[in-house]
DNA sequence: ATAGCGGCCGTACCATGGTACGGAGTCAAG
DNA sequence: CTTGACTCCGTACCATGGTACGGCCGCTAT
């Protein structure tokens, strides 16, 4: 597979057509030289770049920053490198502390809900409480 | 704090002006009763109901979703409060897994990018590298 | 040689969750 | 009674990450 037209890059890396050109339109995937006539072939290194975009995404980057990571990979900075993963960590455990706060939370409500079949649910009571009286 | 207008509503729920007309529109909360002319007036109440919309938001429920909290709310359905409960811990459950995998990846990736001078940063090239692990 | 698939390109549109703006009306203090 | 802050309302705009459309053109197989 040396050589392929936008369709097999984008299944090879998983995603559409348009989201490909989306991302040459966003700098993150360059736009190939041209062998012959206006169609673009791509190869394994164009693969690479897009696994690339689509792991990072998955690890909750941005594109704007995976377009920083990318140039990060031309220049070979590994300290900003590592510093940008070091931020992003902070940055993952915050929201996975958050997310596993209410989780906990909605979990006990539901439980509370459960037991017991008068009066209003915990649930909806929970948020803005304040103790105060409802209509 | 009887009676305010809705900069003081605003204020009370941590959100601009702006924001809480744009929860009317969408039907989060009520456009209320006008007393004398066009000037709508807040109660406690209202300011309730605003704090529920942060608090779920903060718990990952999106708008729409909030809007189903709300109407069960008003029709004291708990079996669906419990059922939507339910779901949305599963499918945070999966959110705070994918971010925890994420965050234990890139952290490996940061200890072996930071123990060696030369090469290519592990970190740009773990991303779509062909024989490598994969997420 | 001709049909039709795929690629190319610009542009428009989608959902989500807001944010900003301009003109008119209202309200309270000075 | 005037000034200035605040409100109302509609509409437009923002960022993010795509998705879709329509016209044109080259490549390839029949």
């Amino acid at each position: 597979m040396a050589a392929m037209t936008i369709a097999g890059l984008a299944r090879e890396g998983g995603v559409g057509v348009e989201t490909v050109r989306y991302y040459q339109r966003r700098g993150l995937l360059a736009e190939p030289t041209r062998p012959h006539s206006g169609v673009r072939r791509y190869d394994a290194e164009d693969v690479r770049r897009l696994r690339f975009i689509r792991g990072a995404q998955g690890a909750g980057f941005s594109l704007e920053q995976i377009g920083e990571l990318l140039r990060l990979d031309a220049s070979e900075d590994r300290a900003r490198a590592r510093a940008l993963a070091r931020e992003h960590i902070v940055e993952l455990d915050r929201r996975i502390a958050d997310l596993q706060m209410a989780r906990d939370w909605l979990s006990t409500l539901e439980h509370d809900c459960a037991s017991g079949t008068t009066g209003p649910c915990p649930i909806l009571r929970a948020f803005g409480g304040e103790g105060e009286a409802r209509r």
